[in-house]
DNA sequence: TAAGATAAGAGGGACAT
DNA sequence: ATGTCAGTCTTATCTTA
């Protein structure tokens, strides 16, 4: 379990990531043999990548000297070319809007910069193959994001980012189907144990009755009873479980709202997980 | 009041037609 | 393409301790 950032244990908030710009910075100075590292880092998030030249509007060459009037009416040729050509084709704008929506919902949920970069290639490959044709932008940024998450393991649930961004849940789901299905994405499984630290960072739950969870998880993998069930509601089942043989009782409500499904799924996996026990 | 039971319904995968 | 089937999860309501 490696994801790429620091957050609290308590409320889950990111501090940092651990994707630190090392490289050295620019050096035209000593020797003009390494020039590795001028300018900013490119960035994914930007339409352009970061990329762009500006034409900057002092009418002064580099030595700061004024310009010749012929060089001032070219200027002006060249920087209406270069702001039309910014923007140039609908596929352009439709990346500058998701790529502005991805950076907004990278906020509201507190997500790293290595998640919002992952999102953001996986838009582009997106658009690159059509996808996007029928569907809406707020859609396939949301499925972008979630599959970013799930690719580096921090735990988010879809109704989260669909919430956060105002589209039907439904829709994120058909989108992520989409975009896992025709961009051959690998995802790791569903690693249990980083959903019980979520949910007890939500319950308030203490660290013995997480480790015994997380024996009991350990258990029920072996006899293959997790496969193909929620596994926010076998982690939440199994804290609900620890919690009752450490008597420190959390009610299934407690416990089910933090994980994000109700009391009946929590119930239902109790039962299976009661039968290994 | 919390926990358990039960029923109806949604949404999607597998598989056949 | 469309329909059916089994399985999962959710929502709602009722009963039990």
């Amino acid at each position: 379990m490696d994801s790429k950032e620091i957050f609290c244990s308590k409320c889950g908030f990111v501090v940092d990531e651990k994707t630190d710009d090392r490289r050295p910075d620019r050096s035209f100075g000593e020797s003009d043999s390494n020039r590795s590292h001028a300018g900013d880092k490119s960035s994914l998030v930007r339409h352009d990548r970061g990329l762009s030249t500006v034409i900057h509007s002092v009418d002064r060459d580099s030595t700061g000297n004024p310009l010749s009037s012929t060089m001032k009416s070219s200027l002006v040729r060249l920087r209406r070319w270069d702001s039309i050509s910014r923007v140039k084709s609908n596929d352009e704008r439709n990346l500058r809007y998701a790529l502005g929506e991805i950076l907004k919902l990278k906020e509201k949920l507190s997500l790293s910069e290595a998640i919002s970069e992952k999102a953001a290639y996986l838009y582009r490959k997106a658009l690159e193959k059509k996808l996007i044709r029928g569907r809406s932008i707020s859609a396939l940024v949301a499925a972008s994001l979630y599959a970013a998450c799930r690719a580096s393991e921090t735990p988010r649930t879809i109704n989260e980012v669909a919430n956060a961004i105002g589209v039907r849940r439904k829709e994120v789901t058909a989108c992520y189907r989409l975009i896992f299905r025709e961009l051959d994405l690998k995802m790791p499984v569903v690693d249990t144990v980083s959903c019980i630290a979520k949910i007890a960072s939500n319950a308030d739950v203490s660290e013995k009755i997480k480790r015994d969870a997380i024996k009991i998880l350990k258990k029920a993998e072996r006899q293959h009873i997790l496969a193909g069930k929620h596994p926010m509601g076998m982690a939440a089942s199994a804290l609900y479980l620890a919690g009752i043989s450490a008597g420190e009782i959390k009610t299934q409500r407690d416990i089910a709202d933090a994980a994000g499904v109700t009391e009946v799924t929590v119930r239902q996996r109790c039962k299976s997980l009661r039968q290994i026990t």
